[in-house]
Parts: C-alpha cells; structure tokens; sequence
DNA sequence: TTGCCATATCCGGAAAAGCGGATTAATTTA
DNA sequence: TAAATTAATCCGCTTTTCCGGATATGGCAA
C-alpha cells in the first residue's frame, strides 16, 4: 500500500503533472523543462528527483545535459496510471499550452 | 491541472486508499471503517470527508449510521483510476487483510 | 422535551512538503 | 589546469497536511 501511496504522492503536485505531461512524446532536457514551465532551477530538479525516485522517469546524461524521458522498467500501475495521465492531461488547456510552449523552443533552439 | 491534482492528493494518503479498498464490494458504514482500520473517529470522518471533496465516495444517511460507498458520478479519470487501484489494492497484503477484517466484522454483528 | 449514539467539525500543535537562493558536483572547452 | 555551463543538493524558511481530543450536529428513542 506503501509504494502505491508514494507513487500517488509524486504525481499530486500540478508542476509533477506537467511535467509528466512534457515527456509524453518523448525525453526532455532539464533546461527545456525550466524554461517552458518557467521554473526556477532547483525547483525543477527537485520535482524531477522525486518522480525518479518513484520509477516515474529515467535521466540520461549528454555532456553537460540531463535529458528526462518516462521510466523504461515502469510497474504495472505505473504503466496505467501513465496511460491514464496521457489520456486526459495533454487535453486540458494547460496541457495544450505547455505540449505547444515545449514545441515552440524545440524548434527555437536546441540545448546541444 | 487543478482538478487532476487535488484526485491524487486525495488518492496519495495510506489510510484513504485503504478506505477506497474497502469500498469496492459495496457500501460500509463509518463505524465498521474506524473498526478495521482502527482509527479514532475524527480521523476516520476526516479522511472520508477528503474523499468525497473530490468526488470519490457517496455517503448515505441511515438513521444515526453514515454508509460510505463509490461515488456514482465519477468523472472520466476517477473512473480509470478507481479500476487501476481495483486491479491491484485488494492483492496486497494489506487490501488482503484489511478486506478479511471487514469481513468478519460484518458476520460478527450488523451496525443496525 | 431529554438523553443517547453516531458522525462531522473545530482547534492547537506536530510532521511533512514545498520553495528558491546558494553551494556543490559533473562535464566540456580553452 | 582554469573557466564556463548544466544540473543536483543544501539550507533556512513558509505553507500545507495530518493528527486526535474536544465540541457541535443530526437523528432516534424513552
């Protein structure tokens, strides 16, 4: 019950959500995630250690860079509350205006 | 965002997703919740109250008793993830044994 | 009415989560 | 090396959540 309550922990916070919401198409570099939820920088760190530290995601280090895509060895509620979040979320206004903020800097500029 | 937030506050708590777990076969009355999940009663009114907020249980008057069940109108998401923890709490150790105790408490004498 | 039982709400304090500037660590380039 | 860049962690503080005894409310029975 445990681990389910701390899987839910992780995602009941709206800038967890968003940035779940951020990764649905695939990694994401840090620096991007700062910049389209207009975050401070320890602030976007810690929320993202705290879906790593659930299972949630993976980062992978570029040089200088951490790219952060959803976890690959997800559990089975995982996966599903995932399917869940990707059903609804990217539907929602801010998740319309984030999706397209994240696809406007992409093309802006690369992080490399 | 908001709204998908404040279902998984209510979700990320231990004692109230071993509420939902009891909940699952049908109604149950307060008084049995506080037995099993041997809670003080402002504890267990509070968590339940936290859970119909968003829209996750019904509570139906009888007499002095207050019977909690799944709420009937559930929005698209509570319905999704309402099954996934369907799927899997009753399997835990816990949902197991918690859902045993409800058992025998409701052979052993009726709140009525 | 009055008293009783079950439940909801109130309240003060404890615990946990969140915040962002400052510091540290990791990595690349000069 | 040294400097620069990116991200993780630390730290003091604020905010939120949680707790359970005490009190209030609702409903029934005498």
């Amino acid at each position: 019950m445990n681990n389910t309550t701390d899987l839910f922990k992780a995602m009941a916070h709206p800038t967890r959500l968003r940035i779940l919401c951020l990764l649905f198409d695939g990694e994401v570099c840090v620096c991007k995630i700062m910049e389209v939820l207009d975050l401070p920088q320890s602030t976007a760190s810690r929320h993202l250690a705290i879906l790593k530290n659930v299972g949630l995601v993976d980062g992978r280090r570029e040089g200088p860079w951490v790219h952060y895509s959803l976890a690959k060895g997800r559990s089975a509620m995982t996966v599903q509350l995932l399917e869940v979040l990707e059903e609804h979320l990217p539907h929602t206004r801010e998740g319309v205006k984030d999706r397209q903020a994240l696809s406007d800097t992409l093309q802006k500029k690369n992080c490399a």
